[in-house]
DNA sequence: CCTAGAACCTGCGAGC
DNA sequence: TGCTCGCAGGTTCTAG
C-alpha cells in the first residue's frame, strides 16, 4: 500500500533506470489504467512515442516523468496495488500488466505498470510553470517537501472543523501520507484518531508533523514498507519496514510503550489502530 | 462552502 | 470442497 516512503522509492528507481531514455512505443492493455487520460488508450499510446523522459518528481503519492523538450509529463499514482517495474523484455507478461513502455535504445529492459486493483493509473498532462502536471495542483506540498508550510499547516487545523486523522489523509492539506502512516504518527504523539483538529496547540502540531516525518525517513531509510507481494519497488523486491510498525496491524498486540492490548476500529471503510491508554478518546465525539 | 460517507476494484482468507 | 462475505484502502464523487 504505497504511501510516500514507497512512491519515493519508485522514483528513485525511475531516475536510475527511466530517465534520459526515449520512449518507443506504449501499449495499454487495459483501458482503465488510463483512465485519467481522458483523450483515451490510443491517444496516450501515441504521444508518448519519440519523447525523452526527463528527471522523475513527486509530490505525495504522485509521480511524474517530464518528456523532455515539451510542457507535458507522464503522471503516475500507484493506488493501492500498482507497482512500476523496469523488466527485460523476454520476461513474461505478468498477470496484471496494464501498460508497457517500450524504448528506442538496445538496453533490452521496458517499463511496467503493473495493477491488480485498477485503482492507479498512468496519464499525460500538462504541466504549469514549475513543472507541477496541472491536474494535481490541489494536491498540497508533502511533510518531506522543504517548502511544505508548517505553520499554515496549524492554521488550517484550527480552522476546519474535522478529526485528526482525517486531516492527515486530506492530501489538499498535507499529501503523502495514507492510513498507515497516519496510525503511526498518531500512536507516537500519543493522540487519538478522533481527536477534533481545532483543539491543537501549536507546540501539539509541531511535535506530530516531527513525528510523520520521522516514520516516513525510518521508511525512506529502508526502501519502503509492504506487507505482501502487491508492492515492490522498481526492481522487484519488497521493502520490509513493516518490522518496526508499532501501531498498523497490531490489533490484540500490547502496546510497545505501556503493554495495554492494542485496538482496532472500523474507522472510513477501513481501520484505525491505536492504544487505548495511550491515546486517550476526546471526550466530545465531534 | 464544508464535511461525511459511498463507490470504485480484485484477491485472499475465514467461516460455514 | 466450494461458496459467501469481510477486508485491504487512495481518490473522487455525491449527498446533506
Amino acid at each position: 500500500m504505497p504511501e510516500l516512503p514507497e512512491v519515493e522509492v519508485v522514483r528513485r528507481g525511475l531516475a536510475r533506470w527511466v530517465a534520459h531514455r526515449t520512449v518507443a512505443d506504449a501499449e495499454v492493455l487495459h483501458p482503465r489504467a488510463v483512465r485519467r487520460h481522458l483523450a483515451g488508450p490510443d491517444d496516450f499510446a501515441h504521444r508518448l512515442g519519440g519523447h525523452r523522459i526527463g528527471t522523475p518528481s513527486r509530490r505525495g503519492k504522485y509521480l511524474w516523468l517530464p518528456l523532455e523538450d515539451t510542457d507535458q509529463a507522464v503522471l503516475a499514482h500507484l493506488g493501492m496495488s500498482g507497482q512500476l517495474l523496469v523488466q527485460p523484455h523476454e520476461v513474461p507478461a505478468e498477470k496484471h500488466l496494464r501498460i508497457r513502455v517500450r524504448f528506442a535504445d538496445d538496453l533490452g529492459t521496458e517499463l511496467r505498470f503493473v495493477d491488480q486493483r485498477t485503482f492507479g493509473g498512468l496519464s499525460l498532462h500538462e504541466t504549469s510553470a514549475d513543472g507541477l502536471p496541472d491536474v494535481i495542483a490541489h494536491i498540497a506540498r508533502d511533510p518531506l517537501d522543504p517548502l511544505f508550510d508548517d505553520e499554515a499547516f496549524h492554521r488550517a487545523l484550527r480552522r476546519k472543523r474535522t478529526t485528526i486523522k482525517r486531516a492527515l489523509l486530506d492530501q489538499s492539506l498535507i499529501s503523502g501520507v495514507g492510513n498507515i502512516y497516519a496510525d503511526e504518527a498518531l500512536w507516537r504523539a500519543r493522540l487519538h484518531y478522533e481527536r477534533p483538529t481545532a483543539t491543537l496547540t501549536r507546540p501539539r502540531t509541531t511535535e506530530l508533523l516531527g513525528h510523520v516525518r520521522d516514520v516516513m525517513n525510518a521508511a525512506l531509510a529502508v526502501g519502503g514498507t509492504s506487507f505482501d507481494s502487491l508492492y515492490v519497488n522498481i526492481n522487484g523486491e519488497s521493502g520490509y519496514f513493516e518490522r518496526s510498525l508499532d501501531a498498523y496491524g497490531r490489533e490484540g498486540l500490547p502496546c510497545r510503550r505501556c503493554a495495554t492490548p492494542m485496538r482496532r476500529r472500523p474507522w472510513m471503510n477501513r481501520s484505525s489502530y491505536y492504544c487505548p491508554k495511550c491515546q486517550r478518546a476526546p471526550r466530545v465525539t465531534p
